[in-house]
DNA sequence: TAAATTAGCGTACAGATGTACGCTCAAAGT
DNA sequence: ACTTTGAGCGTACATCTGTACGCTAATTTA
């Protein structure tokens, strides 16, 4: 069990995060925020960010870790809904829409930070979504019989096309982000049916 | 003709154009840069900077009109080369990665300012890539026979894809950007086959 | 030739930033 | 009951930022 303290200071941990989740948006990056303002939205002392984090950089990271775990979350609840049948291409978008549009300062995080200047932040999301990728490769190798260098092709095609679809949407109105999300739809599948094309071509070699 | 005067300041102006580009690199975004730092680079006063340009927004919005310009000379040469026939996708990417080795910051402020924080950066990027779009989109119409929609959602797909790798590249030795090419090139190859095959259900109903 | 224009400079200032240092005082450990 | 620990605070400082203002000197204009 935690003692009192070590609540409160969890508690303040949380309250750091948040702030700086908090104060990110269209027009507010994470490498824009300095360490004094997430402090003040907190409502700490500037010295006292020290207490929890080494720098900018280290909660920076975190953030990017609960990036990752959200990442996660979504791939299970997508993989739950396409037990129940359906095109699973549709699924995929739909769920990722929805979990975007829940959770828009996460994403915001991962998709800036993604091609961002700090080589940590670039190799910490990278391994995220490495996990996506890889995952998905396994999955269509196994389902769709392709070999292991096509189906990783088609997940980094399909992965690539899904996550700047999402960027793209992070700051759209409901109505375009509908229109989006059909013509990503479309465009996944035009991935799909041209990677199943290729193996036929590479098998009836 | 330009007088003494006109000369000299438009070669400072160029000073500082290029003084910010030369201050890009994989850990320095622009908007990282200060307005005393590009003016030390360009070697002048930081006051004098206000001589030409309004402030570091404009700067960066002269730095992406000029990365429109690369773009279109790129695809200039492109079109060049496919003339002489051969694989437009391979010799599209080959270019592409070519003009990206030679003009490096150019991309990065690109790339970087695609998903950035300042709208009208935005809104410029988009509008140079847009160009780009479009312009992929009419010419698969016009030679592969798609109907409009398809061929948007196909040229989109295509221009994400290469400049997403393009971003990936960016950093790279030039081992690994040649299995990236070769892989992109695949990638292409999918969605230009799958669009194909989408295209005929669509004739055949 | 005289007057007007202007690119570039130096000085100056207010505001923001990261962080070093030492204090307090409640909780944890003994 | 005591000592130790440590989260949070306030003060302080050096450094950097954008930019206002007024000057100079060379070019352009009249």
């Amino acid at each position: 069990m935690m003692g009192i303290r070590a609540q409160q200071k969890e508690k303040t941990r949380r309250a750091l995060v948040d702030a700086a989740f908090n104060q990110l948006n269209a027009e507010r990056s994470f490498s824009s925020l300095s360490l004094r303002e997430v402090a003040r939205e907190a409502k700490i002392a500037p010295t006292s960010f020290y207490r929890h984090f080494k720098d900018m950089n280290e909660l920076g990271l975190t953030m990017v870790d609960e990036g990752g775990l959200t990442l996660r979350q979504m791939m299970r609840k997508g993989r739950q809904r396409a037990e129940a049948g359906g095109s699973v291409i549709r699924i995929s978008v739909d769920t990722f829409m929805e979990v975007l549009e829940s959770n828009p300062n996460v994403f915001r995080i991962l998709l800036h930070e993604r091609s961002g200047t700090s080589a940590p932040f670039r190799a910490a999301v990278a391994r995220e979504i490495e996990h996506f990728i890889s995952e998905l490769a396994h999955y269509t190798e196994a389902t769709a019989k392709r070999s292991p260098e096509l189906a990783r092709a088609q997940a980094e095609a399909l992965v690539t096309l899904v996550f700047n679809a999402g960027a793209a949407a992070l700051d759209m109105k409901r109505v375009d982000r509908k229109v989006l999300a059909d013509r990503l739809v479309i465009q996944l599948r035009m991935v799909a049916k041209g990677s199943e094309v290729l193996q036929q071509k590479m098998d009836n070699k």
